[in-house]
DNA sequence: TGCATCTAGTTCGATATCGCATTACTTAGT
DNA sequence: ACTAAGTAATGCGATATCGAACTAGATGCA
């Protein structure tokens, strides 16, 4: 691996710590003991809409199906989502977002705002932000070649 | 939530899914049925230095002390690392790597050459690594905030 | 020294993740 | 219409993660 490459998985390697210590920091204040993962999914609910099957979401997530058939079975149990058959094909399902789902996201971003605030007042502004585009970038371009 | 939080708030969500996108890539090609926090030890001790205690590194990956017993009892069944006794502290151990740990971890690193490859290829130098500079500096602000 | 307290690591039980195989249904080809 | 192949979801078993409780050894203080 040539230098750049080794920049490349350093790069990884950041991303990788990140994402393990913001979890902890989220997943201490998450409502009433959902998992990242579960509010995860009703964040992608409610950003980029409901109606979707288990397939398409465990693709969206890039996890096995069957992780996906667990998530939304928690996720059912807690009345957040409710799932119906496919109208037009009955090997499927679709997904929809209850009203205590959305409340159950509210919550979750709520709880959120206190560790978000304080990061952006230490950091300050456009520290963080002003990465998104670059890091769009980068995801649009995995997200576009998973067989990699 | 303010604008700015809002931001920041989509900066960890982008930082997650590229980990999952890039776990993915990576936890396909590793050696042996290697898991990803498997590699990720192996990586810690080779390159910033192995005779750890495993609270010190359930500690450098945020993780419980349960975790850390698991995962080394896996890499140490492998023959990756070896468990010593603490020399000044009955309730402790020290942590090797073994030669068949530095060559696994060779393998690792080796079998993520290729996509690595690809990626700098097809995003141009510097895309990726011009953004370490700034992730170190998150990441070292997130890794002295931990009780945030 | 003696004892209360603290700390490192493990055990145990619960949940999350995931691969493999199965079931139910759809689609394609004849 | 019938059958073969493909697809959506699930059941099951194995491993990973993690919190609570426990054990053994270290430390602080009278």
């Amino acid at each position: 691996m040539d230098e750049e490459g080794r920049r490349v998985f350093r790069f990884f390697n950041e991303i990788g710590i990140i994402n393990q210590l913001a979890g902890a920091i989220f997943a201490a204040r998450l409502p009433g003991g959902l998992h990242v993962s579960h509010f995860a999914l009703l964040n992608h609910l409610v950003r980029l809409g409901d109606e979707k099957t288990p397939l398409a979401l465990a693709s969206a997530f890039q996890v096995p199906k069957t992780t996906m058939t667990h998530t939304l079975a928690v996720l059912e149990k807690r009345a957040a989502i409710r799932l119906a058959p496919h109208p037009s094909d009955g090997r499927s399902k679709i997904v929809f977002l209850t009203d205590a789902g959305r409340k159950l996201h509210g919550d979750a971003i709520a709880s959120m705002a206190d560790p978000i605030r304080k990061i952006t007042d230490d950091l300050g502004d456009g520290t963080i932000s002003d990465l998104i585009p670059q890091l769009e970038k980068i995801r649009a371009y995995l997200d576009q070649n998973r067989g990699i």
